[in-house]
DNA sequence: AAAGACATCAACCGCACTAGA
DNA sequence: TTCTAGTGCGGTTGATGTCTT
């Protein structure tokens, strides 16, 4: 072979730039259900007009259920900021020591503000930030600050304790993003509420929220949604997300007293439920849901349907 | 208010690495 | 051993938002 390596796909053939919803949505949906062993095949059995590559990118850097979003903490760019020291522009590996950073977004940290930040300091690490500082520095201060210490990390309120704890420190094969342990094989699992609670905290964190205007957007319109609750009522926000963490097990089991699932079915059972669930909530957020009633307070109420797939079609065609 | 400069970050590009035939 | 396909990684780009004049 010569030099030149064949691309990985036609350019031509592809979709490029921003990720719609519905793209988003449907890729999410192709991973859930069927796991991602071949990232080239995939946009093509999940309906995408997107290079594997694309794809894989998007879930990893984006849609991963333990992608951690919104500002740096201070500890974090220190993380970075001392590893960078030892390990260089390895990015994924830096990455693999912050749960839930992809390397992406740190590379995006460092070139854009922890670089700049560092150059007149002759490499050293400044000990007392000023929030000030740490708030001009930070991208996305703008975004939530309704219960963060200034540009830190997103803390939650207190009664909220449990599924929305701060992430504690994972494993470092689990959290980096080339080697999430959601990944390979098979099913990915389910992220299960409690987690997509805090995910979609996350994502709402690291996003302008007053931008709701163009039909492709970088960012799943599910932001604006949560945010519109969040305005709306903060008691009522904090109360759903209450039940997000609470409704899984609830509805598990109820499911399983009024179905007729038998012991054996059980268990897939509830991790179909789940990923109906998850799927039912994206739907709705991303304002896909047409049929079924689009209270969200519901969500936490109503036993879970499975999703019917031509719904989908009918919604994601072009 | 408008225009230009600057900042940010998602996404793309292409090379490197690895596994399997 | 060589070749090929698939994937990972780091650098770069471009669209968009924000700030400044």
């Amino acid at each position: 072979m010569g030099k030149g390596r064949a691309p990985c796909c036609d350019k031509d053939k592809v979709k490029r730039g921003p990720w719609s919803p519905q793209e988003d949505l449907r890729l999410i949906t192709f991973i859930q259900r069927h796991g991602h062993e071949n990232w080239r095949a995939l946009p093509k059995q999940a309906g995408l007009l997107r290079c594997g590559k694309s794809c894989r990118l998007r879930w990893i850097n984006y849609l991963r259920p333990d992608v951690k979003r919104g500002n740096f903490s201070k500890e974090e760019e220190e993380t970075i900021i001392r590893l960078h020291e030892t390990l260089g522009n390895k990015w994924s590996k830096i990455a693999s020591h912050l749960a839930g950073r992809t390397d992406n977004e740190i590379k995006n940290v460092w070139n854009t503000h922890l670089k700049k930040r560092l150059a007149p300091k002759n490499g050293k690490i400044p000990q007392n930030d000023e929030s000030k500082e740490i708030c001009m520095v930070s991208s996305s201060c703008s975004s939530i600050t309704i219960v963060s210490s200034p540009c830190g990390k997103r803390n939650l309120p207190s009664h909220n304790s449990g599924p929305f704890e701060e992430p504690k420190e994972f494993p470092s094969s689990s959290i980096s993003s080339s080697n999430s342990n959601i990944t390979n094989s098979s099913q990915v699992n389910v992220p299960n509420l409690e987690n997509h609670g805090d995910s979609l905290l996350n994502f709402i964190g690291v996003y302008d929220w007053k931008n709701n205007t163009s039909e492709e957007v970088n960012k799943p319109e599910i932001l604006d949604t949560a945010f519109d609750i969040l305005l709306e009522s903060d008691s009522d926000f904090w109360d759903m997300l209450d039940s997000l963490g609470t409704f899984q097990r609830d509805k598990i089991q109820s499911n399983e007293v009024e179905g007729n699932q038998s012991p054996d079915f059980g268990e897939e059972y509830s991790k179909e439920n789940e990923n109906n669930k998850w799927l039912q909530y994206l739907e709705i957020e991303l304002g896909l849901e047409v049929t079924k009633n689009e209270n969200h307070n519901n969500l936490s109420n109503t036993a879970a349907e499975p999703l019917v797939p031509e719904m989908y079609d009918m919604l994601l065609k072009p």
